[in-house]
DNA sequence: AATGAATGAGGGTTCATTCAT
DNA sequence: TATGAATGAACCCTCATTCAT
């Protein structure tokens, strides 16, 4: 999906990627040494450089793949959802997979002023984008009465906060499985924002498998490209509280 | 209210602690330089260590004031909060209350790896009690009915990772006022957990305090104790369940 | 003799080694920079943190290799000894070869708390058993007949202050060479311990190859673990008691 | 007997030196810092400059205290001594005593190169001198018999090295009193140089008081500057081994 | 006489980056 | 492709020193 330039230095490349993004998730931009990166790679510092000038490009490489990502779920979620609260909470749960799955973690979007100018406007100009598809989305469900009257921009800022505390905490490895991870996070979005009466959660995502059917793998969907689903809202609603 | 040590070195202290909680919530800890910090003081780098024996004291020193404004916000939360969901998010508010006004802007809680093992340790141990009581106020909710049935856990990360997100995207100088920030916050976090049908929000937060009566501030609420609040949590509680 | 590890980064950390200990020896440890003991080898600051650590670990090496030369010393000394005053003069002087040898110059053994405490609690143990040892040997030569009755802690004290104290005089490349240096010593030694008559002693020791034979190279019979040794202190003994 | 400056600021002054050569004997003049010796004293850093212009000359008042030291007791000894071994030991007894008392402890010689230019060549210059003092002593010794032919050179090197040794290991809160310490030095310094047979020396230093007589107090000698007195070497040798 | 605050220079250390092999 | 060695810039921190009070 997101072949940049994996092809030119082989399978390595990406490797690379996801232990530099990993490392970045972990520790932050600063505190990571190229050394570590190199480390954690069995390699040797100066042989990350056959694959990326510098260290700088590393992390710009990690917000290229995180706005491919992106603009990717947002181009998906128009296809799939229906109304304005079923296309953003789709675009974050196809976003969510992507990273988590690509980039062994969903990458820091912390640190973008570490970003070299050239770069750092590049991304600012992409986010900004993504931000205002995002908040269309929510103007767009408040008219078509899926989204609650709200702030769009507060309430863009709050579900982006959530999703970038995702790696503080959430280790693809611990009992929680993606699928999981994700099918609940869209849950609380859509709390966030939803104009239905509120839907009741999972008391533990760590049961939800168990809970009937298994949640629809978003992952899965967004890589699939599987056809229209109707998004987890509505099918968790239905067997909601109340 | 957290009279910590700043009475040590008089007011300088404090004056430089604010200066690296902007810096070091603006590029983050790794990103920052003593010398930055100076200079923004208008002081030289070595003028620093009259106040704080090195950098990483300033970020430690950053995390005993959050870690105090949290447990003083619990404890506010609890007496004035009538049920879960309002000790909950009248938690949140008075917490971020006290930051923005203390420190100039919240707090980065988001790389306490950088912390001394000793420092880091007390604030993990810290900080598990905080979440834990703020999971025990989530548990509360669900029981008493105010609270929508959810993954406490799950909840308490979502709105966390909320708040952690505020000091990348809010400036105390904008066109927000601190005491609206705080009262969107609040709104919003209501609705991720509120079993009741969410109450209609302000479509754009910078309008706010024309919207009506003004918010009731929360922050000035945190400050001067006053009695019963007639904030968000009563207005929802009225349609709220039960 | 002593590989203790220069095999790992090649003969160049042996090299660091020896300009740190000259440096050492002749400013002091706190005096000397790391960008002089670089420059000193025609190389960059950083590049000493390729074989080093840090500055610490270099004076713990260069005390390393004294403790290693120190014990070496005694154990040759124990053999090819006779009695208790041969042993101590002996184990003197294979001291003296060995690090004049292989340090360029004597340690400086005058600096042990800039240690960090691990390894200073590692030298003072090593160095009490060394001193120890000396002691003993004194006490066997006074048991023995070859030693002056006198104290043994005094007697040690003096012998050790005389030896640290030379690398602030003597100069591998001046008018002494490392052998007449040694035998010189030696020669002082003896006088200070033995219990025969005082043997006349060389009038100037920059004259001593020309007097006769000259004096046994107690560096080489150290490195190459000779038979019995004819050097100064058999000389003395011939006038010596028994 | 010095009265150089201390007049100008009272006791202090003179306290405030006893406290910096404490400290520079203990870890060296680089690792002291102007805030220990300070602090040791009760007072701020900023107080001692009061007293001395700066750090460095904190250290050269040390020499010229040590140097004035030395040509006092030189003096002393053309007086007392009756042979050129006799006044070489006097010259090292008086110089021992005089430092201990007035200076807390031997003043550590080993740092010169810390001084400024100025002040190093003068030291360099009057430590020569008084090298060459010691050393013309050893050859008068040798031509009236008195000392054992040898290299005056390398005897007076060893001596001063046992000499500056001495603040490594010698506390005077210590078991052995100064007076002892001296005793004890002045029969090794005796020995080594001495023409005569050796004579025997105290088994341990801590009985010498007990020993018949008291041995002579050279430290109230070169205080009191009593009437001439027969040197230990001869008193000693009297009651000697053999 | 003494202090607290501040400084500037310098030292140890890290680290991204380069380059010959 | 990969490495070991080396570099230079930057950073944290210490410390002697100054100065207004």
């Amino acid at each position: 999906m997101f072949p940049t330039r994996e092809d030119v230095h082989g399978i390595k490349r990406l490797e690379v990627l996801r232990q530099a993004a990993a490392s970045f998730n972990f520790k932050g931009y600063h505190a990571t040494s190229m050394n570590e990166i190199a480390a954690s790679l069995g390699v040797t510092k100066a042989a990350l450089y056959h694959y990326f000038p510098n260290k700088n490009s590393l992390l710009a490489a990690c917000f290229e793949h995180a706005m491919d990502a992106a603009f990717a779920s947002l181009e998906g979620a128009r296809k799939e959802g229906r109304n304005g609260r079923e296309r953003l909470v789709l675009t974050m749960s196809f976003y969510v997979a992507q990273l988590i799955n690509e980039l062994n973690c969903c990458v820091v979007l912390m640190e973008e002023q570490a970003l070299e100018p050239e770069d750092h406007a590049k991304l600012v100009r992409q986010r900004d984008r993504f931000e205002r598809a995002l908040r269309a989305f929510v103007k767009e469900g408040i008219d078509d009465g899926s989204v609650v009257p709200c702030d769009p921009k507060l309430a863009i800022f709050v579900i982006l906060g959530a999703m970038n505390w995702v790696p503080k905490w959430f280790k693809p490895s611990g009992t929680w499985k993606p699928d999981q991870l994700n099918a609940a996070l869209a849950q609380m979005f859509e709390r966030i924002i939803s104009s239905s009466p509120a839907a009741a959660m999972a008391r533990d995502v760590g049961e939800l498998p168990s809970r009937g059917e298994p949640p629809a793998s978003l992952i899965s969907l967004a890589q699939r490209r599987r056809t229209p689903r109707p998004g987890p809202a509505k099918k968790i609603k239905a067997g909601g509280k109340r």
